[in-house]
DNA sequence: GATATCTACTGACCCAGGTTAATCCCGCTC
DNA sequence: GAGCGGGATTAACCTGGGTCAGTAGATATC
């Protein structure tokens, strides 16, 4: 069951068990790719969408001088670049963070499925409008918060993140990216990461230690980053109950 | 022809006759707004969408004391909110920047387009991924660009797309936006803004002067901000000839 | 067990952009 | 034509985060 992360929880576009069904069988290969592996070049055409199984994946802009600024972190159940089915070009690059199984699914098949299952266009499209929301709060982090408010909004959109797939008990998870991929996601200098996660450490907030992220208050950590999960669209009135205790406020 | 410019020039992308005819009979009314006035808000449900056909729409998050940050900037042909047909609720505020004349769509409208005109659900797909791209350009920018390629690389972006809308000369373009919501676009304040736009005309790049921009040199407005207008999915080989000479280099 | 590599971590210094507080300018209203 | 209000503009000052130049620790390789 490669799917079965895909739209987990999301408010009114969960998938039936038959949408389910036939979208694992669209799968076209399934393979483990060690970290740092490219899976996408910008102004690549593309004729298959990749869907993540385990592990994190990146997608980045370089700026002129090679300097790395991430525009989206994929968690397991995301479909990574479903974009790319309308779009057809890549504007972006795509890399694994992690070592990453990634199942990727043919868009002749995308079509097949659009035909022979009205619903299924409306929740494809909402997976990606789940992307561009993110993309938006994304814009908010970097233009409005400072360097620790920007760590703590991002730890905290991971870890709920995390929660809904299965992967955190709402206080802790394993995240194999490094303190410059942090960097990279908030627009900060591995350096300043650094400053940053000892006065995260210092206020005990949070620590990230050897690839795991322990969180100690989520809810003081996320009024710090500003965080408000709304624009995930998880459906908590059926979600996983972690999620229950108001991480807005 | 309230949608005449919607998906203009857009690769692959771009209307049938048919299907402008049927979107133009789901329009519900058209009306004028004036500058700032609010069209939606966070977290309240949506059952119609906007078609912008004049003026300009910003979309935008408040920060916990109310500093702004824009998300996106419409220009007239967007479909500004049609991210809320699926996703229903919304993440972020609408406001008119300006005077607007806007078009709205009722979603029951969007629903029996869909079943009707089965290219339809891409095309429209199409449009929100394109705000998406747009998105992560944002993201980019203010991750990696200091004050001054922020402005260039906004700047550049607005030319493009009002080329596209039919606009802009290339050279020059009404934009009745203030220096304050330049720095709610790029991250900054009003006074750093301020200090930017001086510097752009001292560097004989462009001047914002009483609601007109004007670009002397557009290459070297966009290289300064490295800007590349590929993510904004222009078809080049056949939209206004003006797109034509390179701005990405 | 020596070496290389990667990531975490730190201090010293500096500058881009924020903050504050004015002034200026222009179009509007009465 | 005086007064007003919104935007543009500027100067003086300060600080958050970048830059540079390291050290330290943990793994992997031979």
């Amino acid at each position: 069951m490669f799917t079965k992360r895909l739209l987990r929880d999301k408010c009114g576009a969960r998938l039936e068990g038959s949408e389910r069904r036939r979208l694992e069988a669209a799968i076209g290969n399934v393979e483990t790719l060690s970290a740092r592996t490219s899976i996408g070049r910008a102004g690549s055409q593309t004729c298959k969408s990749t869907l993540l199984v385990e592990g994190f994946i990146s997608r980045y802009c370089d700026d002129r001088n090679g300097v790395r600024q991430l525009v989206a972190v994929h968690v397991p159940g995301d479909f990574v670049d479903l974009h790319a089915f309308p779009l057809k070009v890549l504007d972006h690059n795509i890399e694994t963070m992690t070592t990453a199984t990634v199942a990727t699914v043919p868009h002749s098949e995308l079509d097949a499925i659009m035909r022979e299952l009205p619903g299924m266009a409306r929740k494809l499209w909402f997976a990606t409008l789940v992307d561009a929301a993110i993309h938006r709060a994304w814009i908010f982090r970097l233009g409005r918060l400072d360097a620790v408010g920007r760590v703590a909004h991002f730890l905290s959109e991971a870890n709920v993140r995390l929660v809904s797939a299965g992967l955190s008990d709402g206080f802790r998870f394993a995240f194999g990216i490094t303190q410059n991929d942090l960097a990279e996601i908030c627009g900060l200098t591995n350096v300043h990461v650094n400053r940053v996660m000892r006065q995260l450490r210092e206020e005990k907030l949070c620590v990230f230690r050897s690839s795991r992220v322990e969180i100690f208050d989520p809810a003081r950590l996320a009024a710090r980053g500003q965080f408000d999960p709304a624009y995930l669209y998880i459906d908590t009135a059926s979600a996983d109950p972690i999620l229950q205790p108001s991480l807005c406020s």
